[in-house]
DNA sequence: TGTACATCAGTGAACGCGCGTTCACTGATGTAC
DNA sequence: TGTACATCAGTGAACGCGCGTTCACTGATGTAC
């Protein structure tokens, strides 16, 4: 049955919001196009009828999520610690689905299609830039340094926190990586 | 074709061998047991004589690839800035079959099974001490935590320089973290 | 504004394929005498 | 040491299943008059 131009843009939405989520929680491979319709409220057979193929969903669901995700970040001011306090939380750890994009489809992407690769890197830079604008830029070269360093330990921290079989150890990498960075930006 | 004992075992590590190597290229869920025994110079049928399952395989490889890493390891020495110049480096990043079992497969391993999560865990913990064992300790506390967030910002910038789409982009990861550390190390 | 019809978004059965796993069989190994 | 036979590691066809994708069909929407 038919549905209005407008419906469709909605239903067009709905698939890519929950792609996003469930891409997040089990990887590109793991999700189904028919969870990711199911997910929306419909059947699977119209998926075709909005995207070329799945490699073309995950493609979008990508931009997609670097967009919502910067469009959500609001002034992004609070600094550094701020940010710290926020991306290395057990809160952000738990919650796979609405988190950073990066943390969780960083290993992922590399068995993916190029389009794909291409929209994670660009939102790789994006978000070495906001990283970038939390630190207070004295030098030039040793604040960009000072920006990809962290955005490394961040990322590695929450994957690996999240990959840890012991709740302990677990939060110990989040707090230990917060204390280490802290420690180096005050120098 | 009944083999002799020797030659059973000599098979089984094989294929330990070919899962390592397959698991950290392609991750757990895109290898399948066909590859695998292929790989190893057996056909699928009997790989059931070896092991439970699939995911029996996987816990007992993740366990496989750590002593093997340990083993060849030699004595460690060298300290910090050569074990930083090893890991960092585009060979290692490029190498992901033989290279560091937890950058390759630390996001694969949350959607593995309980034992798989486990083993992964006991070698994350020994490679922690590992990383701790190259920085020269002096309050142990702070010591603890230079290891631990180095761990986290290697481990992040090699998984990151793989993800990314752009050469150019990816070495500065692998440049300015190792630069990052070792400024934050002098101080 | 109302009517008649062409359009097309969404439905659900069906396809070919590769997966993990099973199993009857083969033939070299290991053992009992 | 040699022979006879039981054992069992490895083989390859077959299974049930879920996947991405296709397609004939449905019926509400959009348009021409």
């Amino acid at each position: 049955m038919r549905v209005s131009r407008e419906q469709m843009q909605a239903n067009r939405l709905r698939i890519l919001d929950a792609a996003s989520r469930l891409f997040r929680e089990k990887g590109f491979d793991a999700v189904s196009v028919a969870e990711v319709m199911k997910a929306a409220g419909l059947t699977h057979g119209g998926f075709y009828g909005h995207f070329d193929s799945k490699d073309d969903l995950v493609a979008q669901a990508i931009a997609h999520i670097f967009t919502v995700q910067e469009a959500g970040q609001g002034g992004g001011g609070g600094g550094l610690a701020a940010y710290l306090d926020a991306y290395l939380s057990p809160w952000h750890r738990d919650r796979i689905g609405e988190g950073c994009p990066t943390a969780a489809l960083v290993a992922d992407i590399r068995r993916q299609a190029a389009a794909a690769r291409t929209a994670m890197t660009d939102g790789f830079r994006s978000q070495i830039d906001r990283v970038a604008a939390a630190i207070p830029a004295d030098d030039p070269a040793r604040a960009r340094r000072q920006a990809v360093g962290t955005w490394a330990a961040i990322v590695g921290a929450v994957v690996l926190a999240r990959a840890i079989d012991d709740p302990v150890l677990s939060e110990e990498i989040l707090d230990q990586t917060r204390a280490w960075i802290e420690e180096k930006a005050s120098v």
